[in-house]
DNA sequence: ACCCGTTTGTGTCATTTGACATAGCCGAGC
DNA sequence: GCTCGGCTATGTCAAATGACACAAACGGGT
């Protein structure tokens, strides 16, 4: 992880820790973020039928552990979460950052064991869909095997973009690169606010997360933290990230607006 | 592209160099494939129906450029593909490389624009699939909405292991990485021998390829080949992937056999 | 057989990034 | 208020990788 340094952490993590709760979906509070569309009073009809609950977990527990039986999958509902692969010696990737909105685990539905872990950042809360359940959903309501795959081909997006800012960016395009990617997804979801004179995200991330997530070392993360920071782009700190000058960084990163659809949920 | 030198080609490629023509499903290619389960009498005829024919494509040719509209959606029956992305100052990532099977196009039939270019490898054979008619076969056949799930579960699972390649291991072992990958691949798509004494894939691939595939620069790439080469774990020429000790530089790579499962396509 | 552009190979040097060691900081718990 | 562990910061040095320049091999077209 993170190239040396740093703790193992490992966090005895187990079930009970996670309180459980109903809600019906007319109170989901993802109905009001803006930039997804809420499902219809007949789709909620349905997702209702099929999904278990929620589940309230808090920030730094593990949600789903890496090579567990991929038999359930989530809705972020509230929160912000991290997955991430580890390696056989220590060595762990962050593979993306998820977002209220986002489904969570669907490879390992068809895997059977989960490629990778899943971690809150924040305080988070999801809808839980034990995995007979949600596949019967996709099979049944063809709308939601729409939107099911909407989902999917985004999240590939989102991985080749990360991919490209491994490839072929240099450190400090990679860390700004990162900041504008999660800002972006901040103001989609609501997260952000889009009238604020400096774009602002509010996520506890340390610098060994970023750096497991960019493929830099930590040493290095930090001092290009402190580059951009002096230069006035972009200004990160453990629980903050601020992008002075919103668009100076999307040119710098050859952001593409394209990437901003309204998404679905389910 | 490959950090510097090279050369941009750009090719004047248009639909008119594709020769089209028709097959019954029932003589598919993809039927025979020792990875793949093929589709049922049912199946094909619902993909008969909805399918508009057939693409032969030579060699170096662009199926889909990227920024082009996606309109149209592809199954690989015959020969190797690479997908990319091109930066605005020139810079190139191959994300993936796409074998026999493979459904391609899928993210920007929703995007409504192509975010990465496509380029046949090999001569290559293509079955066609306009995009409303594609979305009508999901939507009202469950089983290829399933199947479809199951196809962007696995393609994001591989975008993920090429990410932790890229973040996470040096030059020499992601140069193994990947020839391993695509000898993996190989092996699942009948492309490689699964009983020759070593394990052989054919697919002409450029270093300025791989370099772009893998982050590293053009001289670099060729010196990590050479050492690979001299220590007999991985045999790379612009034509051929040969792999001397499969299970060395499995162990060397932490090659997970969980990859494997029978894949469907459509 | 010849030409010419592409691809591969090699030497030398510059730059980026990583490693290690250590200090300051900050929040949690006693 | 103190201690402790993880996080952030900084200095120095080493290693991995990139840049540039050029030569040799290859391959397709005439």
């Amino acid at each position: 992880m993170h190239r040396g340094g740093g703790g193992a952490s490992g966090s005895g993590q187990n079930a009970a820790e996670m309180r459980s709760f109903n809600q019906p979906c007319r109170t989901c509070p993802l109905r009001d973020r803006p930039g997804l569309v809420a499902p219809d009073a007949g789709q909620r009809e349905w997702i209702e039928r099929h999904r278990a609950g929620e589940r309230a977990v808090p920030r730094g527990e593990e949600v789903l552990r890496q090579g567990a039986p991929g038999d359930r999958l989530f809705t972020v509902l509230e929160g912000v979460l991290m997955r991430s692969r580890l390696l056989e010696d220590g060595r762990r990737q962050v593979v993306n950052i998820m977002f209220p909105g986002d489904l969570v685990g669907l490879q390992a539905a068809f895997d059977g064991e989960m490629g990778h872990g899943v971690t809150a950042l924040t305080d988070t809360r999801l809808c839980l869909f034990p995995r007979d359940r949600f596949m019967e959903l996709v099979t049944d309501q063809p709308r939601f095997a729409y939107d099911v795959i909407w989902l999917s081909a985004r999240e590939e997006d989102a991985l080749e973009q990360h991919l490209v800012a491994l490839g072929q960016r240099p450190a400090r395009e990679r860390v700004a690169y990162l900041a504008l990617w999660l800002v972006e997804r901040g103001l989609q979801t609501g997260l952000v606010a889009p009238d604020s004179a400096v774009a602002t995200l509010h996520v506890p991330i340390t610098q060994g997360q970023i750096a497991d997530m960019l493929g830099l070392s930590l040493v290095h993360t930090n001092r290009t933290l402190q580059a951009l920071r002096k230069a006035g782009q972009v200004d990160w700190n453990g629980t903050r990230i601020a992008i002075p000058q919103l668009e100076a960084v999307r040119a710098m990163v050859g952001f593409d607006p394209r990437g901003l659809p309204k998404r679905p949920y389910i």
